[in-house]
DNA sequence: TAAAAATACTCCATAGGTATTTTAT
DNA sequence: ATAAAATACCTATGGAGTATTTTTA
C-alpha cells in the first residue's frame, strides 16, 4: 500500500533529479530510494519517472503524482504541529519567508517588537520573491509570508496587515522635484527604472504606469531598491518606492527627491498568509497585528 | 515517524467507538491497532483518546487529528486514482508537434481518427519547424513529434507512419503540363518557388533539384504551401508540393497542374519520434499507427 | 568508459499475531 | 465479574544497507 516514505522520496526525487541525489538529500542510499520509487510505481501501475545515464526526470503522471504528494506531505506535517499549537501563542519555531521589497525595512522592527513580546518565539527567516515563497509556502517548507498581495493561491489564507503607498523617487534636480504629479505625467518622465523578473513591486510598478512606453524601460533589473534609488541619485532615471522602504531611510538624503503621487495615490497591499489547513492561525494572527506594528509607522504623514 | 497506517487507524477508531471494533474494522488485531494508536500519541506529544472500560472517545485533539486524517487519506486515495485514469493506451494528455508541411492536412482527420478511436486522449498540438520541434521534444516539453526524416537527434527514436511521394505543381499554361517530366527537366524550369528558411520542406525541394541554378531560387520564402500553390497559380514559378498536401484539397483547381515525376519519384518519409528514454513507447506505437491511417491515403494513386 | 540506476544479498527494526494481565465499572 | 485496553513475547515481513551488475550516452 502506498506510504507516506514513498510519497516523501517521490517528491524529494521531484527536486534533485537524480536518484543518488534525492537519497542523499533523503539521508537514505539510492537503492532503498530506487525500491521506494519503483513500488509506488507497481502500486499506481504506471512509470513515474524517465531513467536516463543522465539522471531522472519525471513522467506527466509522475510530475502531477509528485504535486499531490508535496501537498499531502504538508498537511500531515500540519497534523504534526497541531499539538505543538496548543501551546502558548507565538512560541517555537515559525518559519518565515518576506519578499526583498519589504524585508530589510520591515525586518528591524518585527525583530524587536516580537523578541520583545514573546520570547519564546524563534523566527527562521527566508528571503524571495512572491512565487518562490507561495510554491515553498504551499509545500509546507515555510510556515508563512509577508508579502504584497495578491498571491493567487486558493489554498492560502491571506490577512491585510497595511497599507504601502507608492512614492516617486526622482534625481534632486528633477523637473518633478518640487510638484506632486498625477500618474498621467509618468508618461512623459524620465526613464523608469526596474526591479529584475520576478520582483512583485516591478509588476506593480508596471501596473502603476500602465500606459508608459516600453522602449522607456531598462531591459536589465535591479536586484535591489537601494540600488535603484542609487541609480536615481546619479540621474539615470525615477522609480517608484514603497514608502515603508522611506521611512526605514533607504533614501538618499540629499540627492533624490522623495514626492508623494497626486490622488489616487497608488497603494499596495502588505499581508500575512499561510496554509489554510495550517493549525497555527492563532499564531498567525498575532503575527499579522506584529506585521502592522512594525510596517504602518508614519503612513499617515507625507514625506 | 507518522505514517499513514496510524492516520488510517485513527480515522476508523474515530468511527467505531471501541479498539476492539476498530481493529475489526481495520483487519487487524486490538492490540496491533493500540500500538500504533499509541505510537501516533507518543509523536503528536499528547493524548488522542480517553480510554475507558466503556471504550474508546476522542480527546478534543484526537477529533482535530482524525478530521484530518480523513481528509489526508482521501488525497491520497485520490492520488491512487489518478494512475487508473490514465491507465488506457492513448489516453490523458499528450503534448504533439507536428511540422507545418504536414499539420494542416494530416490533422483534419488524425484528430476524427484519434478522437473516434480513443476518446479519452487530450491531444496538445504545437506546430513549428523540425529543429524547434526536435530540441522541445528533447527538452521534455513535447511528448511526441510528426515529422519528415531525418531528424539527426540521437536520443530519439523515429518510428516511419508512411511515405509522402513529391509532386510538381506548375501553372495550368505550362510547358510541363501534359508529362511527366524526369528530375533533371526542373533543370531548365522555370522560377523554382520554395518555403522560407527552416522548413524542411524547402531543404528537400533543393535536395530533389540539387543541380538547380541558385539564381533561380526566391530570395523570400513563404510562409505556408498554400501561398506558394497561389505563385503556382499566377504563373511565378513552379514548386514542389507533397501529396499529403494535394489529396487534402490544397491544389487549386484548374489554375494549377500536378504531375508526377518520372522514377525515380521523390518522396519523403513521414515519422513519429519520441525521446528513447519516454515510457510511453506503447502510446507512440499507436499513435504512429494513427499518423498512418489518417496520412497514407491515395499513395497509390497518380494524381 | 564513466555515470546512473537496478539487482543481489543480508540484516534488523518493527508491525502484527497470540496469549495474558491490568483496569475500570 | 466482565468487558475493554495494555502488556509480553514471538514471528515474519519488508525496509535499508553494502556490494555488484547492468545500462546508456
Amino acid at each position: 500500500m502506498t506510504s507516506l516514505k514513498q510519497l516523501r522520496y517521490l517528491s524529494v526525487l521531484a527536486g534533485a533529479g537524480h536518484f543518488g541525489r534525492a537519497a542523499e538529500l533523503a539521508g537514505v542510499s539510492q537503492p532503498a530510494l530506487s525500491m521506494q520509487i519503483k513500488e509506488l510505481e507497481r502500486i499506481l501501475g504506471g512509470p513515474l519517472v524517465e531513467r536516463s545515464a543522465a539522471g531522472a526526470r519525471l513522467t506527466e503522471l509522475g510530475a502531477d503524482v509528485a504535486g499531490r504528494a508535496t501537498q499531502i506531505l504538508a498537511a500531515v506535517r500540519d497534523l504534526e504541529d497541531l499539538a505543538f499549537a496548543r501551546g502558548a501563542v507565538l512560541s517555537g519555531r515559525l518559519r518565515l519567508g518576506i519578499i526583498p521589497s519589504i524585508a530589510p525595512f520591515l525586518l528591524p522592527r518585527l525583530l524587536g517588537v516580537a523578541g520583545a513580546r514573546y520570547p519564546l518565539l524563534k523566527l527562521s527567516l527566508r528571503e524571495s520573491v512572491t512565487r518562490v515563497l507561495v510554491d515553498e509556502l504551499v509545500a509546507g517548507e515555510l510556515d508563512a509570508i509577508v508579502a504584497s498581495l495578491p498571491l493567487g493561491s486558493p489554498e492560502l489564507t491571506e490577512a491585510a496587515a497595511f497599507e504601502d503607498r507608492f512614492l516617486l523617487a526622482v534625481p534632486a534636480d528633477s523637473p518633478h522635484a518640487r510638484r506632486s504629479p498625477a500618474l498621467a505625467d509618468l508618461i512623459s518622465a524620465e526613464e523608469l527604472l526596474l526591479l529584475e523578473d520576478g520582483h512583485c513591486l516591478r509588476d506593480q510598478a508596471l501596473e502603476v504606469c500602465a500606459a508608459i512606453d516600453p522602449r522607456r524601460l531598462r531591459s536589465f533589473g535591479a536586484t535591489s531598491l537601494a540600488t535603484l534609488l542609487q541609480l536615481v541619485a546619479a540621474g539615470h532615471g525615477i522609480t517608484l518606492v514603497p514608502q515603508l522602504a522611506v521611512e526605514a531611510g533607504a533614501a538618499i538624503d540629499g540627492r533624490v527627491n522623495i514626492i508623494r503621487f497626486a490622488d489616487p495615490e497608488p497603494r499596495r497591499t502588505v499581508a500575512v498568509a499561510w496554509r489554510s489547513s495550517s493549525p497555527r492561525e492563532r499564531d498567525f494572527r498575532a503575527l499579522v497585528d506584529l506585521v502592522r506594528e512594525a510596517g504602518d509607522v508614519g503612513q499617515g504623514r507625507s514625506s
